[in-house]
RNA sequence: GUCGGAGUGGCGGAAUUGGCAGACGCGCUGGCUUCAGGUGCCAGUGCCCGCAAGGGCGUGGGGGUUCAAGUCCCCCCUCCGACACCA
């Protein structure tokens, strides 16, 4: 019998998986259908041990899947826009299409070689051109029905790269990444999904899926939704006479019920209001502050705490309060955010911590509206409690007086009086921004707009959108890149002159391209009809194949990606593209956990990458693939330093030497010895399938290795023997494809799922165990159906248990067949 | 700071409902095979006392509920992750 030699196994099958179309579907297949999804990867390259673990779940539960008889769809693609190339094109010059094309077959060939089975056929880049006009296709949709608009927006702007930057790029201490320079905000126009106008279903919608309880959480989080009042409050002077400017000042709040312990007011820096409030006297120090505030990043607006007051400043005028008609001095505070709410507030320092903090720094009275517990130390209190303090003749005249009222009735009758006399009215609030999808990048989507210079175009701002038969606008490949960080698009006159498609003048395009996430948001649509020329995809192709039954990926994209391809399902779903009644996209999230090394987080710019090559090399894929499901739970993080590799390689040599058919390592079992062992792979069949459905996978490998140990022991049986290698075709396809053939001539992966007979596994005795006062005395080898009496005498006669005991005990708890428990 | 997750042998981890803590694997020790190393096969391996039989202790710490707690309740500590002034 030859040793197993996994590196001309593994790459035979392989070959063969592919050759033969084994995992191609069609959509006409009669099978049930059942969708499983990776989450397309950036193409950085050969796999790393994140992708193999990834992988390695998608794939053993297309085996699986298909095994029991579903039509399955399993489909590979790559996110193939972004930075990474962008950048690198920059630094060495190469065209970031070259630098992604050459590493796609990398990543393509490292996924094959670990047994990862896909329909190449329905493969998809978002950098191709089919990709690309259908990505704009959608976005001139979302145009036309208002789901994309453009406006200003505060942006990083970094002054020495001369462009914006993300997020990402900005250091925590404000400055660029690349420049060193201080990011400032500035308004730039750009381009917007309105995801806002579906912040209630996108919330609503989290009960139809079956995700891990904390992504749900985090995605409830970031839409943030709050229930509270808005109303208006005049601008006056100390004395509460009516400002020059007539203006009003709209306030949010989630707390109507403590108005009257409002002893001040605050405008963002940024409120269109701001100048127009200020008092003369009080100019010149309100604008160096809105000046400072505009220089200053969110992250330093951040790191300023503990210096509260340096971040107001007194505008000189008052509010007037109308549920008590005081006037209460507004300021302008960077803690107030222009863009949630009306980015104004009534600040109610007795039940809000920052506004304690901040009536403390400006020596503003504090007046308490809600009755803390007794013995209550701390500032602001912000629990429940009977109201105080808080009646009084209201701006309109009457009497209202919420004291002693609980949180919620108090809110309710305060949001009744601002209603009823026309003030405000109650309000929803989200958390939740528009998505800013311009990026101010050459390696992405283009965004399909021309400006002319003739046409009003959208909005008046002399946009037009790029009619379908245009589609798709693709950047021009001779560009240069120089390390400025700015576009090259900016700087090609070929693709920035065009003519305008409504009245054929001059006309520059748009050269701001889409946010990467925008492609990512409809990839797993296009999987089921790949080839379609016409349309993104068919109704029928996604409603055949849609919402993905398993979705597999990285808790990194637990938020934001996430978020946006439920937003575009629903929109898609919304404007007739995709089936209305495509509510969700990913029926069932599987996060998994990070791969760590020696505690640290595994990266490139760490050094401590593992490299699969190495182990696909020694040890073959089977032992990868088992030694990743084997280190712990799937969704746990792992330390590399756990896989035993040694341990799962060792497993399939046992395993190979236990199934080959020339072997004669493990002696046949005979007589009761095999009716014992095929009772056993009865109870693996039944122990394993119930793990497959938990994603107990670690577990079942131990399963797995507990009845090899007991094969070896016992002896095999065939049946022992073909249910153990069908059981783990999923995990190691690769050595029980290639035994499975030895010993059947046919596929173990187009076998069924096994299934276990339930008179096999009954058992004919027991394990008691008898304790005295909680501890083990004794183990008695006892019948199932045991009686509660008999079980009784056994454990009281035992003479372990005589020894623990001074006469009767004083109470026996018995729980047949599997435990008596007796106090003295 | 808020929210979420986790703390079990030298290590990764196991323990569906409260019912034998430590399955399985790594590592280590010993034996067999071998000229030898490796491989393979067999056995042992939570800690402490003991030659042994046996006994005691033991799931981050402290309390509690229970005949019985890794599991349930309360308080505290540590680590990891997400969000970070959202009114």
């Amino acid at each position: 019998m030859p040793d197993y030699d996994p590196q001309s196994v593994e790459a035979r099958w392989q070959q063969r998986w592919r050759d033969e179309g084994t995992y191609e579907i069609d959509n006409d297949d009669p099978r049930p259908p059942y969708y499983v999804l990776n989450m397309y990867p950036y193409p950085s390259g050969p796999a790393h041990m994140g992708h193999v673990r990834n992988y390695t779940f998608g794939d053993l539960i297309v085996r699986y899947k298909t095994m029991q008889g579903h039509g399955v769809l399993s489909p590979m693609g790559f996110d193939s826009f972004g930075l990474p190339a962008e950048n690198a094109a920059i630094q060495s010059g190469i065209h970031p299409r070259v630098f992604t094309e050459e590493r796609i077959p990398q990543l393509t060939s490292s996924i094959t070689r670990i047994g990862a089975v896909y329909d190449w056929r329905r493969t998809v880049a978002s950098h191709t051109p089919e990709y690309i006009r259908f990505t704009q296709w959608i976005f001139l949709r979302f145009l036309e029905r208002g789901l994309a608009y453009k406006r200003k927006a505060a942006v990083n702007w970094c002054p020495g790269c001369q462009t914006v930057l993300a997020n990402e790029q900005v250091l925590a201490d404000g400055t660029c990444e690349r420049s060193g320079d201080l990011v400032e905000a500035r308004d730039l126009e750009q381009w917007f999904f309105k995801i806002t106008d579906y912040a209630q279903q996108l919330l609503d919608d989290l009960e139809l899926v079956d995700w891990p309880e904390r992504v749900v959480t985090m995605q409830r989080n970031w839409i943030g939704r709050s229930e509270g009042a808005q109303f208006s409050m005049p601008v006056v002077d100390a004395d509460g006479e009516p400002h020059e400017s007539a203006a009003r000042v709209e306030v949010y709040t989630t707390r109507p019920d403590t108005a009257f312990g409002m002893t001040y007011a605050v405008l963002a820096p940024e409120h269109e209001l701001a100048l127009t409030v200020t008092t003369p006297e009080q100019r010149d120090e309100v604008e160096a502050f809105i000046a400072k505030a505009r220089s200053t990043s969110e992250m330093d607006r951040l790191s300023s705490e503990g210096a509260i007051d340096k971040r107001g400043v007194f505008t000189g005028s008052y509010l007037q309060n109308p549920f008590n008609g005081e006037p209460v001095p507004l300021y302008l505070a960077d803690y107030v955010l222009v863009t949630y709410g009306t980015g104004a507030i009534m600040a109610v320092p007795g039940e809000d911590q920052r506004d304690w903090d901040f009536a403390k720094a400006y020596d503003l009275p504090i007046i308490r509206t809600v009755q803390p517990p007794e013995g209550f130390d701390g500032e602001a209190y912000t629990g429940t409690g009977p109201a105080i303090n808080s009646a009084g003749t209201t701006i309109t005249g009457d009497e209202l007086d919420l004291n002693g009222l609980e949180m919620a009735e108090a809110k309710a009758r305060a949001i009744d009086w601002l209603t009823a006399n026309g003030i405000g009215q109650d309000r929803v609030n989200y958390r939740l921004r528009d998505w800013l999808l311009s990026r101010q990048r050459f390696w992405g989507c283009p965004i399909p707009i021309v400006y002319c210079t003739s046409c009003a175009g959208l909005d008046g701002n002399g946009a037009v959108p790029v009619p379908d038969d245009q589609l798709p606008v693709i950047a021009p490949d001779d560009v240069e890149f120089l390390p400025t960080g700015e576009s090259p698009l900016k700087h090609h006159e070929g693709f920035l002159r065009t003519t305008c498609p409504q009245c054929g003048g001059e006309a520059m395009r748009e050269t701001d391209t889409m946010d990467t996430f925008v492609d990512s948001s409809w990839y797993f649509l296009r999987f089921a009809d790949p080839t379609n020329e016409d349309l993104p995809f068919s109704q029928e192709a996604v409603d055949h194949w849609l919402p993905v039954d398993q979705y597999i990926g990285g808790v990194e994209h637990a938020i934001l990606h996430l978020m946006y391809a439920r937003f575009f399902t629903k929109a898609l779903a919304d404007i007739g593209v995709a089936p209305s009644d495509l509510r969700e996209p990913f029926k069932r999230l599987f996060t998994q956990g990070m791969i760590r090394l020696g505690g640290a987080k595994m990266s490139k710019s760490k050094g401590n990458l593992v490299a699969p090559e190495e182990i696909l090399d020694r040890e073959g894929a089977d032992a990868l693939r088992l030694g990743q499901l084997f280190v712990g739970p799937p969704a746990d993080d792992v330390d590399w330093e756990g896989v035993g590799i040694e341990g799962t390689h060792r497993f399939i040599g046992r395993l190979w030497r236990l199934a080959h058919p020339a072997s004669d390592a493990v002696p046949e079992a005979t007589g009761d010895a095999a009716v014992a062992v095929d009772k056993e792979a009865h109870r693996l069949i039944a122990r394993v399938s119930d793990e497959y459905e938990r994603w107990s996978y670690n577990t079942a490998v131990a399963a797995f290795m507990e009845f090899t140990n007991l094969l070896y022991k016992q002896g095999r049986t065939d049946f022992a023997v073909d249910s153990l290698l069908l059981l783990l075709a999923p995990m190691a396809p690769h050595v029980t494809a290639e035994l499975w053939e030895l010993r059947h001539g046919t596929h173990v992966h187009e076998q069924a799922w096994p299934t276990h007979d339930p008179s096999m596994l009954a058992v004919d005795s027991v394990t008691m165990v008898v304790q005295v006062k909680g501890k083990v005395r004794d183990r008695i080898e006892v019948s199932p159906d045991i009686s509660e009496e008999e079980a009784r005498a056994l454990a009281l006669a035992s003479e372990a248990v005589q020894g623990h005991l001074d006469g009767e005990p004083t109470k026996v708890i018995v729980r047949p067949p599997n435990i008596v428990n007796i106090v003295p």
